[in-house]
DNA sequence: AATTAAGGCGCG
DNA sequence: AAAGCGCGCCTTAATT
């Protein structure tokens, strides 16, 4: 049962809309300000069956979270549309396909829709073979205008969303893969509750913690505009060294110039190359931007801007990354540096329960092709050392270098000589993410396991490819040409993984929310309450005395996402779990400890264990 | 003066 | 162009 609302002046509507899309009974109006504890209500007389339906999540829910409340499901208008749009214009292809059955068209409007509105006829049914001609495809037009959409955010302009919702589930009946996308847009909409229960509660930071850390790397604060007195020093060093006494260490031209004239052939002042180089400059110059980036990025004016009352609230962009990942605005929220983690630091008599999913997306990819024996190979224990036990490599290093390799297309270096030895001992998942780079070379959309879609390449990057192979094509373009193809090939054959562990993330946080709610109910800051979260890890903030139900919790939601999303496949998605006063002393389990996936566990200290199935 | 691009580095 | 994916944001350099 979905209940939309919608602003009407001074007042709430809501229409209650079943299942099927179906209207039931009068619309009720409710006056603003005592929506929080009309909602309450309706949560407390009906909560298992109830999805809250409103145009943005942003918008509705801070308020209620601000009166005290958590809501337990929602359905998100506009992330929904999102993920929908990209669904239904991704053109089904294959002589096996069935049929386009793409239901109603949803307004693409491009101040809701994220992804470039995209369509196109399905190629060829035949196989089309790279750089043929007949692949690429031919971009039609947008969708035509269906569905009354909002221009603006807050709502001011006509909108349904009751029309809005049954448009929605009329597309997803609509559309192959169905079942997924009722899960994804459930999932995401669940991101975004906890997107905002994070924000509302915010990550705990001790500015004076932080404030030390930066006192004891750069010196006092300094005035503005100043240079921080350390840096100084750095910079005085590396004016020796390099025998320019004007020389300004953030500009990496005249950086640049300043090592070529003392002899040193480099081509960037990038770390990664400046590391293979032996002369007594680097060291001071190294460190002089390992600094120098924490005072610029999470420094004292960072410091000022972020953190308010001992919390750090970043915005977090709830599938803000193609592939459904999050992103952040402001702040760096996804970045925060590993240098300054100590400075989060659990209230008094609270903890952070942190957890970490190890080797996700490699475990992601075993279960998305199937592939019995690296699942085997990770069950229980760390996947690297499991694909070292197989013999298909001869350490844990080259392990990983191998399967990061395969998941990013990696054809040189490490990775690519490994991938092979990969393919041999792991074919079915190896095949999967060269099916999926393929395709992108093709010029085609992949999708993730639940239905999310790959942005299709551009008008503009189609039509160049094909000029590129035309008779009269300018020398070079075809070589620049197939260079852009196998970049498209290296992004689906990510996107595939990434996307799909996006979406076990989001199962696995839904379920950790939800719980969470209805163990300890009541207002966020009183209890339990997500943190933090990037990407494969969750922190939540908890009293002491519930830290331990806490990682139970953690550790069951992360099963059963490994459940909802890949059913009966014997795949495990083992966990880290600490219980610490600080982020940064959660940081690998003591080498002892196996990696961190043993079942040791304490109260006080930084503690593992692994989550089963 | 105000934008935009490039170089670089933090995170996964 | 790091050998290979996805981001945000800082400063400097280039462009309008």
């Amino acid at each position: 049962m979905y209940v939309v609302l919608s602003r009407s002046g001074r007042d709430v509507r809501a229409q209650s809309v079943d299942d099927g899309g179906r209207v039931i009974g009068e619309p009720q109006v409710i006056p603003a300000t005592r929506l929080p504890e009309w909602v309450d209500a309706q949560e407390a007389q009906r909560s298992s069956t109830l999805r809250w339906t409103w145009s943005d999540t942003r918008d509705w829910y801070p308020s209620l979270l601000g009166a005290g409340l958590r809501v337990r499901r929602a359905h998100d208008l506009r992330l929904s549309h999102r993920i929908l749009v990209g669904a239904q214009s991704r053109p089904s292809r294959g002589a096996s396909a069935a049929p386009a059955q793409e239901g109603p068209p949803l307004r693409s409007d491009a101040s809701w829709t994220a992804p470039e509105p995209v369509g196109g006829p399905p190629p060829p049914a035949d196989a089309a073979t790279l750089f043929d001609d007949a692949a690429l495809l031919a971009v039609t037009t947008e969708p035509d205008v269906g569905v009354p959409w909002p221009a603006t955010a807050d709502g001011s302009v006509p909108f349904d969303p009751v029309e809005a919702l049954q448009a929605q589930l009329r597309v997803i009946d609509a559309l192959p893969g169905a079942a997924g996308l009722r899960l994804l847009v459930a999932a995401e909409s669940a991101g975004a509750l906890a997107a905002a229960e994070m924000r509302a509660a915010g990550l705990p930071w001790r500015a004076d913690i932080h404030a030390a850390l930066l006192e004891a790397v750069l010196g006092p604060r300094p005035s503005m505009g100043a240079r921080p007195v350390e840096l100084e020093r750095l910079a005085g060093v590396l004016r020796h060294h390099l025998d320019d006494r004007a020389l300004n260490p953030d500009s990496p031209t005249e950086v640049l110039r300043a090592l070529r004239r003392a002899g040193l052939s480099v081509s960037s002042t990038s770390k990664w190359e400046l590391q293979r180089v032996e002369h007594p400059v680097i060291e001071p110059l190294l460190e002089y931007k390992r600094r120098a980036r924490l005072y610029a990025a999470n420094g004292w004016v960072w410091l000022d801007t972020w953190v308010r009352d001992g919390r750090f609230r970043p915005e977090y962009v709830v599938g803000g990354v193609v592939s459904g990942r999050w992103a952040g605005s402001g702040g760096g929220a996804l970045q925060l540096p590993k240098q300054i983690r100590s400075a989060v630091v659990a209230d008094p008599g609270w903890r952070l329960v942190v957890a970490d999913a190890a080797q996700l997306e490699p475990r992601v990819l075993a279960a998305l092709s199937r592939d019995h024996r690296m699942a085997d190979a990770g069950r229980g224990r760390d996947l690297y050392d499991g694909i070292v036990a197989t013999g298909a490599v001869e350490d844990r290093s080259q392990a990983k270098s191998a399967m990061l390799g395969a998941m990013y297309g990696a054809t040189q270096g490490r990775g690519g000589q490994l991938v092979p030895r990969l393919a041999r001992a792991f074919p079915l998942a190896i095949a999967y993410v060269e099916r999926a780079a393929r395709a992108g070379e093709r010029g085609e959309s992949v999708t993730s396991l639940l239905g999310r879609a790959s942005p299709q390449p551009s008008a503009a990057e189609i039509e160049a490819e094909r000029a590129a192979f035309a008779a009269d094509a300018v020398p070079g373009a075809e070589r620049a040409a197939r260079a852009r193809a196998r970049s498209r090939g290296r992004f689906t054959r990510n996107f595939v993984v990434q996307a799909t562990a996006a979406e076990w993330a989001l199962a696995w946080m839904a379920g950790v929310r939800t719980r969470l709610r209805e163990r300890f109910p009541g207002p966020l800051e009183h209890s339990p309450h997500l943190a933090y979260f990037l990407h494969d890890e969750l922190v939540v903030h908890a009293p002491a005395a519930s830290a331990d139900a806490v990682a139970d919790i953690v550790r069951e939601s992360a099963a059963e996402a490994g459940r909802i999303l890949f059913g009966t496949f014997p795949i495990t998605f083992p966990l880290s779990v600490a219980v610490v006063d600080d982020y940064s002393a959660a940081k690998d389990a003591p080498p002892s400890a196996g990696r961190g996936i043993t079942d040791t566990t304490a109260a006080s200290g930084p503690s593992t264990s692994i989550a089963r199935r």
